[in-house]
DNA sequence: CATCATGTAATAGTGAAAGTTACATGAGTA
DNA sequence: TACTCATGTAACTTTCACTATTACATGATG
């Protein structure tokens, strides 16, 4: 288990209301993803103040997509969550009066930054309906996409 | 404070006893990174174990290069590090049996993996010569040296 | 009005890195 | 030889962010 599944765990749970007519709970999600409910509606909470998804109360809630997958990207479900870090490595200190320290971490800023920067380009580009598409070709037609996918991410 | 400061520390590490002609004990690496001379032998032990630097025991003891800095790069001291994560996000389990879950799980591992490949080789192209003249260069010229690095990465 | 479901504060658990203590080993020095 | 310096490493403790749980309030449905 990696430190942080948050991403994917909204994504499933965006998936699977997606799938369903009906709203889903937070304890059907959480049933799924094997954790708590309070886990589900915390992760989602940023999504619904933004607008991607609704919640309902009472018999018969749960959440439900106020927009269509195709208007939703990974960028806006990363900045939902509240832009957490991208990158494992730092520094250690932000003020360091020792000059190799602050050219080592501008050095390496700028490595780590473009990485994040490229994160967040592909973020931007990909749309949860073309997520949902590969559910449905399911495993064997998920390679196929994912291979698609990566030979027009090289090309752009 | 981020989580992982030793690629930060073990750079700021190098550079300095790069400057020093005399070995440069722990306790004085510690001192300079505020941290305790345990915490920087344990984070030079794979540099250690991989030929990159040398450490001598008893009076004028401490850490030595034993390669020029020029043959050393940040791919090099990240896997003496032992490889640690570069990204942050993950997976919440490796075995689901949920399909939307395994699709998911497959299109974030592309964006991540890729971005991770894009850290890695930028770290191959980084020698730690290049990183100590831009600590001779000082503040402003280490700013320019930036500028220009930024250019030739993203031609590359 | 009983039940279902969300909303959220407060608290505890978890894992990896950082920090610390303790002690063993080896190298130089008086 | 004895002393001091410095590394090597095991065995903790601390810290920090994410995750998990508990508890209770609010609102919607039947």
């Amino acid at each position: 288990m990696s430190r942080d599944s948050r991403l994917s765990d909204v994504l499933h749970i965006l998936l699977h209301i997606a799938f369903e007519r009906a709203p889903v709970t937070s304890e059907t999600m959480a049933s799924s993803l094997n954790t708590n409910s309070v886990v589900v509606r915390r992760i989602m909470a940023g999504l619904r103040d933004r607008g991607y998804v609704r919640s309902e109360k009472g018999h018969g809630g749960g959440w439900v997509l106020s927009r269509e997958l195709s208007e939703i990207t990974l960028l806006d479900i990363y900045l939902a969550l509240g832009s957490p870090a991208l990158v494992s490595f730092g520094r250690r200190s932000d003020t360091s009066e020792c000059l190799v320290e602050q050219a080592v971490n501008a050095n390496l800023d700028q490595t780590l930054q473009e990485a994040q920067r490229l994160m967040l380009a592909r973020f931007g580009e990909i749309t949860l309906d073309r997520l949902a598409a590969d559910v449905e070709l399911g495993i064997e037609g998920r390679r196929k996409s994912l291979n698609l996918e990566s030979m027009h991410a090289s090309k752009s």
